[in-house]
DNA sequence: ATCGCTCGCTTAATCGTTTCACCAACGATG
DNA sequence: CATCGTTGGTGAAACGATTAAGCGAGCGAT
């Protein structure tokens, strides 16, 4: 390893000169400076970190705390972060709780006895970890008074619903996977707003929510709108089972537009988080955090994005009333 | 913080014997030892990994190159190595090539100039990167020469093709995502193996191969075997699409046993990683090969576990003669 | 001629741990 | 009683970078 000793070494002068011809900082000549930079990246001088560090106190890493990586849309954060840390020369350090509330402590620890900068957090649902004196951001839901920012999950949901009640649904299925997490609250409450007050709605929760479904269509529902698309498929299963097409039969929303949204058909109606602004700004807050100004950013909501497909539709009676109506205009 | 320092001179004695103490390597008094050991958990001592890694020029801290974390096979790899390494008291430091063999290399120097003990490398599809001078193990298949430790993919295509064979198939489509990959290429192979000589295959790749599978249906072929789930989920867009149902019409098989499995309709029949004990011996031999031992360790094809599921069954003419016959028997 | 400034560089301290060499005390041993 | 080995510790030098303070030289202004 070389080392700025061996650089100085080797031109005749001191550390703290070669140091300040590489950083820039005090006062080097010119033509010493080429010359110094010229023979480190000849020796692919590589700046020890751990020596960075101790002195400066800075570890130039960020850590990363996920509820689940093997939810499809939290690598799809992670991958965001980790380009956003990218581009500020920062590095991410990843830790995953899977899914349990204590393995999420314990990787907090973790991150900070590894001597991390400051930490991003995207909590297990229902819960709201503090991590003890140092930096933080937290990227869950507008509803949570911690989170830093989020997507607008409210408004996103707002736009599902409108979309489907301009559709001129009138009794609709709400699809949630957990009742704990409040990111899916605030979906299903922005539904239920979008929907506005002339459609009746059903809020079904997890595995049971998924069975009760087809029943539900018989008694008069026309659309199905899941907090994610994973549960969309789960429904698009059990309607395909139960003999029921969609968009013909019912409509189907899902909710992040994860990759299985084109794969599946019809392809999926959805929502799609603008995940790399929410990284950017986590990071530029998290970054202000670190350099110590005060951490009094509101809270921001990302607005979300909607992706029409093919799989809403104007409900059947409906469609079948229109195509008479314009028959009789025709005639 | 609290440093060593600070515990020496509370309790009066040298940082060489608080160091010693905690770290149990010097010759220390038992009485005193434990003295230490009490300060130091109430003073919440931790030690500055920085000071430690510059000392020892060992950070504690693994990188993981990845070739694409929105693929969702990635991730459920990065967690089980995140998790072994864990249990190591290691760190782990992930950079995401997104599909990039140029980023792949860039993510590896940057690694390697945050001051990693060592590399963890799931090759981007094609290519066989090379760190400079750091323990590296490279997790990819059987057939890259480099690869450390793999799912065997040829002896799960094996065991897909002769599951298809046995169920009476005679004609089958091989569906790639890309011809470049040498783990699809790997895992076709042993399909076309498995199949045996008596079947028929047709091999398509991409979007392509996709579109032309109806076709391929038409023309004679009762089963698809995907080499991803996710293509396999692509294909049966495609077939329901058509008026083809699975497995009545055509059987359908996947690979990785994703949770998109068992949420489509029919459960897709597939295989599944040994992913943990991959990840597992993935750490071991990096382990030793940062201890500095010779890295003769031969490369290792885990075994992949067949999942039946409901996406294969008899092909139907093969059934309807099953039946005739026993109603033969019968009467 | 002198003062004061800036320029360009050096000196030296410091971050917190680890580790090797050394030492004092003490009981056992020949 | 001199010697030896062991026990329980201390001292100090690293590791590699950063940075405040200092210092001589050159130079324009007074």
């Amino acid at each position: 390893m070389t080392s700025l000793k061996q650089i100085a070494r080797d031109i005749g002068v001191s550390t703290a000169t070669v140091s300040n011809a590489l950083s820039g900082k005090g006062r080097v000549s010119e033509e010493l400076a080429t010359r110094i930079r010229a023979l480190a990246s000849e020796l692919g001088y590589r700046p020890s970190n751990a020596a960075r560090a101790l002195k400066t106190g800075q570890s130039g890493i960020l850590g990363l705390v996920m509820p689940d990586l093997t939810n499809p849309l939290f690598p799809r954060i992670a991958q965001n972060i980790s380009i956003a840390a990218e581009s500020r020369g920062l590095g991410i350090l990843i830790a995953d709780s899977r899914g349990d509330a204590a393995r999420q402590d314990e990787a907090l620890t973790q991150l900070v006895g590894r001597g991390v900068d400051g930490i991003v957090i995207v909590p297990q649902k229902g819960t709201s970890p503090v991590p003890d004196g140092i930096p933080a951001v937290v990227i869950n839901t507008a509803s949570d008074p911690r989170t830093t920012v989020s997507a607008d999950h409210l408004g996103g949901g707002r736009q599902l619903g409108t979309h489907i009640a301009n559709l001129g649904h009138r009794e609709v299925v709400l699809l949630g996977g957990d009742a704990v997490s409040e990111v899916q609250q605030d979906r299903i409450r922005g539904m239920i707003e979008g929907l506005g007050p002339d459609a009746r709605h059903h809020v079904a929760w997890g595995e049971a929510g998924l069975d009760a479904v087809p029943g539900l269509i018989e008694g008069g529902a026309t659309a199905v709108m899941a907090t994610s698309d994973l549960i969309a498929l789960g429904a698009h299963s059990r309607l395909s089972r139960a003999g029921l097409s969609v968009p013909g039969d019912v409509s189907l929303t899902g909710f992040d537009d994860l990759p299985l949204a084109t794969a599946m058909h019809p392809e999926l109606t959805t929502i799609a988080q603008d995940v790399q602004t929410i990284a950017e700004h986590a990071l530029d807050v998290l970054a202000r955090r670190i350099a110590g100004h005060a951490p009094e950013d509101p809270s921001l909501a990302v607005p979300m994005r909607l992706v029409l497909r093919t799989s809403t539709a104007v409900p059947r009676a409906l469609s079948r009333q229109q195509e008479t109506d314009q028959q009789g205009a025709n005639s």
